[in-house]
DNA sequence: GATCAACTTATGTCCGACCTAATTTTATGT
DNA sequence: ACATAAAATTAGGTCGGACATAAGTTGATC
């Protein structure tokens, strides 16, 4: 098991590395910055950047863990009677008014830095796709089947979160300010979960 | 202007390297196959396959231009009185019985292939948001203004088509008949726009 | 304090993507 | 028919990310 100093050294420079190289994206663009450059402006070799993060994505979404398992978690603690929509609708606010990073909303550079990059594109593609499927296996853990209806509604909500995002992301592209955003979103949730409403607000309510 | 013999070769070009690649992928998997060994088997360079597939990927997904645009065509073709979701899902059922190959349905190996390549699973995901963002556009385009709203109708519309086209892509894989994943699919498609329905039934019916 | 395990490094290979210049093939005008 | 222009193809090279291996270094443990 982990024992302090080794362990406190590979946090420290796991999150020095990833902190150096993001600033570096965002600054120059991902494509053009080398994970040597990163090593060198870390003061490490290139293997130990390639041994912290499997990927070069890797330096920019160091927690995607957190996104990819979010809704399968909402879904499974949300409260008796408490439906799947209700479940996640609530967490979206409750994300939002807390100004949780996982809802899209980010500095102007961060956001261009995503959206410039067709490799980052991929990895935000790959996550969401994961997320949709975490959610989809926790639904299905709870009716007991697995089928097409399940991963349609799991790809439902999921969607309105990745829209939800995508505008949050456009939005902070355009440089509104955080305020400003949260606002938009808080609407525009509304609308997107209100559409869902008739289709599967009734979906699987916790007894 | 294209002018006979050279524009023809071209084609006979491209699709003989297109045809060798994915049998030779299919084969042996995506990754294990590389450019060169394309080239050598096509009788070309190196270069003669990156010149006309920028990458490797488009070696396989040569048509992706056709599933991008197919439900943005769906729904800007529908005739008067439809509604968007009328419209998607006559198609389907109109692409289920001419076995159309943008489904999903396909080769055991092809489904392997393409399920066992991580590079291929993103281009995938890539093709599957453009087609959700070509749709939104048609949508948008139609209704006068693109709105969060909007996107989320695409959103949920794609991802009825995503869902069975990875129920396709699973039942391919483990080696199910074509008539038999047909079958199984038209009962699924029943089910997943059935619940889209009391959503999204009666937007935007066509005058 | 010596030993072991874990972390880091140096070095090198492989492949996809890309570039440039040279060569071959096709099309066109006289 | 032939020369010339245009386009396709090729050869050879660079670069970066991913990966493998072995050697070196540092922290942990008895």
């Amino acid at each position: 098991m982990p024992s302090g100093l080794r362990e406190r050294r590979k946090q420290e420079t796991r999150l020095a590395i990833s902190d150096i190289a993001t600033a570096m994206f965002a600054d120059q663009g991902f494509d053009a910055v080398t994970i040597s450059q990163v090593a060198d402006a870390a003061g490490v070799s290139k293997m130990t950047v390639t041994n912290y993060f499997a990927h070069k994505e890797d330096l920019v979404f160091d927690r995607a863990g957190e996104i990819i398992d979010g809704l399968a978690t909402v879904v499974a603690t949300r409260s008796p009677g408490e439906s799947l929509l209700d479940a996640v609708r609530r967490d979206y606010a409750a994300a939002l008014a807390r100004s949780d990073a996982t809802l899209g909303i980010s500095s102007q550079r961060f956001a261009a830095m995503v959206a410039t990059s067709p490799v980052l594109l991929a990895r935000v593609r790959e996550i969401l796709e994961l997320r949709e499927q975490t959610l989809a296996a926790a639904i299905a853990a709870e009716t007991g089947a697995d089928s097409v209806l399940v991963r349609c509604v799991a790809a439902q909500l999921a969607a309105v979160h990745r829209v939800l995002a995508a505008e949050a992301s456009r939005r902070s592209q355009a440089g509104q300010s955080r305020e400003e955003i949260k606002a938009a979103l808080a609407a525009a949730a509304e609308h997107a979960f209100g559409l869902l409403e008739p289709a599967i607000g009734g979906y699987l309510v916790r007894r």
